[in-house]
DNA sequence: GATGAATGAGCATTCATTCAT
DNA sequence: TATGAATGAATGCTCATTCAT
């Protein structure tokens, strides 16, 4: 019955991502929108102030989600390994899920320290704050080590886990990403664990529960996950 | 009037990292970085053949300078903790005296695939391959662990290193970045190394060599590494 | 204010013929155009791709229209005297009545052959098909000399014509263009009639029905008809 | 043992002739006729003030020379009409021998009217004013038709022969073009000759001194005279 | 004289934004 | 609301010309 008002923000939206991730934001053109979303150039000025504000209209929607949906997982319960294990798994899927929006908050978020600052810091800031009461609570119970940084072990966590999404999206996914996501919560933990946690029951192995696994290491790993760079 | 401090070559390259780190390329202006190298608009032309070849000369002649220093850190022998250890302090160093370039360095190199895969790809991948080379020698020492992909630790360890670079670059270098540095690298040899490397001596134990340091963890803390987000 | 004075792609092309006759395609600005036409410069790139287009267009255009009434008047059938003078005639007061775009065709005609393969190539080609074909309809009825190339005549012919009319527009229209033209066509049939063709009553005898015209010559006539060189 | 210092400016016209007649006046770079002179840029302005300098020290030199060459043929005496075949014989011969001169003095005289009323004009006046001398003296001695303006008819031969050579020159030289001179000169020769003069032995008469010439006409001649157009 | 690196005015073209319909 | 033709400021790049060597 509704004449789908709000559909055709959505619309301008979806195309908005798909045209940034493919040109990026300062070689899309407005047009390009439009067009991919199937309205005139003029229509997307009545619902974004100019094609900055398009941009921040994208991330701070998909942002919000991507937090709320953080938050959710977090609220879920169970040690803080657990909770980054499915932080990290929701990552892994989101990007697996939605590629173009990932290049594109991935990308763009750093295209521009203005640009980063002015909006998309606070939104940003949000989601790292949401992963650091983790680190932080681990810290708390003494089953992470005290000693190092929440703050930089959450942002190593963010920049680590976005590289490995960015060459998946880059390299045209070529290779298994959820893998990646569990080697790098594996990695993670690893490092962050104390070591009367490590001796306890809280560690998540993920691969270690197969015995033996690939006892050959990278040569056979190499057709399972191949290079993230050599796109050629 | 006219600076004669160096090759005009150079003049222009360093220009145009200034310039690109203040306003990111797509923003910057050919004639921004010609009043700041000193020379005429025309001028740039002579030494590159565009806009864009710029960039790609400023990434071809900086990366040939890290991945050689790189090298040499890794030539330098001793365990593959010790190789990591240089190279992650080497990284650091470079962010830290050279900001704007590590921001260009940084930020360009992510916007759009195209230009990625175009002419910073070969340079970035010879990057990873050293660091990869370390990890894959660590595995085949029995030190690290088998298990993990070279490849995707070697990634991440990139993208953290890189997070924690540019946070720091952003934030303008209101921390410590050299500890932030050796955190980084605390937590990668945790996740890495292999139990029984772990029993023996090979482990860097960087902040632990201080009996019990900073037990009270973050609260302290934020005052002396203030936080990666919140510019403001 | 704006002049709504016919279709916005017609006012672009009068303004380019009257831009291009008085400064050359070269030395226009495609914004001298622009104001010419009364619009934004933007707006030429709405009707034409380039400043090459632009002109590419406005070739196309008169063309197909000269060479279609020039066919129409072949179409009217006569001796090939007959057709030649009304063609003659149909080009002399295509120049008297549009001396600017005369000037257009003319100059930009030569410029670089490229240009000319390209795109004046094949229309300009047509043109001179169609006298082409007259003559040798006069060859064929044995009215025009058979020994002589049809080709070399008709290129002749136009190139006098042409020269004719360019000298009349850059003296700034000081003589009698028309009376030019007939003295051309009697030249030309002078040279081109069969000495049969001449015997009879074919020919087109111009001037001659006023006895004895002008036996003065040239004296007096320099007031008729002002030198076409001497702009000054 | 002169240091050749005429030579070099004689390069650069040289050059220059080339160049322009390659590219057009407007497209043809300085650096360009530099680089076939075998000089330096700066070089070329030590001899001419500027490019436009520089075409019109080329068409001052070489005009001069064709003038005073078609003087010479003029005071050889005979009939105007012996006169003017030498003249046309000299300028096919001089557009044979000279192809990139011939087209740059054809095309470049056109291009802007500026250009040809600035300086091109006197010279070019000086050559059209030989041609019209033989004209005017072959109506004073009865044996060109006299109530014909000398100066149009002047000037339409002029533009047939350039027409035709520029023809010749543009479509690569495929054809004889001596035998269209001759043609034209027939053809000029028959329209301007008065009765009397064409009863008389006056009359040159180029290919009908050979009994029953090409009396198929056109089909045979096609192979003999290709298309000044049809370039493809 | 000769050079050619350096200059910077000039211009074609793009594209975010507006607004009459 | 929606349109898309029109706008015109903005900018990468060219190239004739200069001048220190």
């Amino acid at each position: 019955m509704r004449p789908r008002t709000g559909d055709k923000r959505e619309r301008i939206l979806a195309a908005a991502v798909k045209v940034f991730a493919e040109k990026g934001f300062y070689c899309a053109r407005v047009s390009d929108v439009a067009r991919e979303a199937g309205v005139a150039d003029g229509t997307i000025y009545l619902y974004f102030a100019s094609k900055e504000e398009l941009l921040r209209g994208l991330f701070e929607e998909h942002m919000r989600r991507i937090i709320d949906e953080v938050r959710g997982l977090v609220a879920e319960g169970g040690t803080p390994a657990d909770k980054l294990s499915r932080v990290f798994s929701a990552y892994v899927r989101f990007a697996e899920e939605n590629p173009d929006l990932a290049e594109v908050l991935t990308v763009e978020l750093r295209e521009s320290g203005k640009f980063m600052n002015e909006f998309a810091g606070p939104r940003f800031g949000d989601f790292l704050r949401v992963i650091e009461e983790i680190v932080l609570e681990g810290q708390e119970q003494g089953r992470f080590q005290r000693h190092l940084s929440a703050r930089t072990v959450t942002r190593a966590m963010f920049g680590a886990l976005d590289e490995i999404c960015l060459a998946w999206v880059m390299s045209k996914r070529k290779w298994n990403l959820k893998r990646s996501g569990k080697e790098l919560l594996e990695v993670f933990l690893g490092g962050l664990l104390s070591p009367e946690a490590r001796a306890g029951a809280d560690a998540v192995a993920p691969s270690q529960g197969e015995p033996s696994p690939r006892a050959a290491g990278h040569p056979s790993e190499t057709s399972v996950n191949p290079p993230p760079w050599r796109n050629a």
